[in-house]
DNA sequence: GTTTGTAGATTGAACGTTCATTTGATGGAT
DNA sequence: ATCCATCAAATGAACGTTCAATCTACAAAC
């Protein structure tokens, strides 16, 4: 596997992307994503062994891609981190807002069985090492910024709101406005961080 | 279609929602519904057009239990209000923690193009008049009791925290806590009530 | 009280299509 | 001359849907 292979998986996963969000996982067949990315099916498994396995590969690149985005240049200092949690928050939105069909895929991904899939492979081999949402906010915890409460109800409100939000935008087709995502920041910082500091 | 067919077709949807949460839409064929449900293909062809109109009834089944439950003894008074609204929040909670197979199924729903097909309808015959979020939450500015700000934001809030919690708690195995629900519900409540009230 | 008629409910085998995957041949680069 | 990439046709299984036959319940007719 040269150089070249890692375009050509780019462009399967550019393809199975754009068809995602119109016709979902099992509306959208290998026959189509060749088509789209004009090569042939079995071009396609030359590259990937299954279409999970296509799925799968997609999900982790959609992910990784997304968490480095958003933790990019965050220092997680104490000093710092009320800011880094904003901008981190922003971004997430940022990010889902201008590529939608990263989010269709990513949220059809958490809500169907392939998700428990990918759950039990990370346990078989745990790599953690990766920036994500849990950490950061974990590190919050540490750096005595975030209220000291179970890390899934930090990332409830974290994600939560934010997926919520981003869902009304791109379904709902409302336009985003600066002042309501200063608002909605504002409200998930103040929901979540430490009082009395 | 007689009084028994109201059954027979609340048999079929029990079943579906019991596969589909292992399995997804996709991967639950009619003929294991029907296994399920001790009944012959033909006979669930008898009570829905086609398989896309039994996703599309068991959707519209299940909101309406959802909505029955969660509003059940609500008094949509000012004084009531942040009682009614913490009530509500705790039984959208309770009903999917409760009902896991009702979460994945509605969970799976939104996050598919079945959604944009539901949505289509419901703009070619609106039907309002049932209870939904939107409207309480409306209804909860009027009363002076929440943020003016807009409706996608409130119900941002309210749900994407509320799903991102029972996701955790379903999926994440995460037993509910008491305390976890007092905290989150308060949360959820402070970051969109109207201040200085 | 028995027979007959009828409409709806139920069945499951059969049909046609679609799809993921395989395979064996072809092309091109080193 | 070997190895990898690419292709498109072939395969076979799975699935949604149809349909003609059978069953059930019940009411009308006698």
């Amino acid at each position: 596997m040269n150089v070249q292979s890692t375009n050509k998986k780019e462009v399967i996963f550019q393809s199975t992307l754009v068809l995602l969000q119109d016709n979902g996982f099992h509306g959208t067949p290998m026959s189509q994503i060749a088509q789209h990315a004009k090569l042939s099916v079995g071009t396609i498994y030359h590259y990937f062994e299954s279409k999970e396995e296509l799925i799968l590969e997609l999900f982790a690149y959609c992910k990784a891609q997304l968490m480095d985005f958003i933790f990019d240049g965050t220092t997680l200092t104490e000093e710092q981190y009320e800011n880094d949690f904003k901008k981190v928050w922003r971004r997430f939105v940022q990010f889902y807002t201008d590529y939608p069909t990263y989010f269709c895929f990513m949220n059809q991904f958490y809500s169907s069985p392939f998700h428990e899939t990918e759950r039990l492979r990370k346990l078989q081999q745990p790599n953690e090492d990766r920036a994500n949402i849990q950490n950061f906010l974990a590190r919050g915890i540490e750096l005595n910024q975030l209220r000291d409460t179970s890390i899934h109800i930090l990332n409830s409100a974290f994600t939560g709101v934010a997926v919520s939000y981003i869902k009304s935008v791109i379904f709902g087709k409302v336009t985003m406005q600066k002042e309501e995502l200063d608002e909605m920041v504002d409200l998930v910082w103040k929901s979540i961080k430490k009082e009395y500091v």
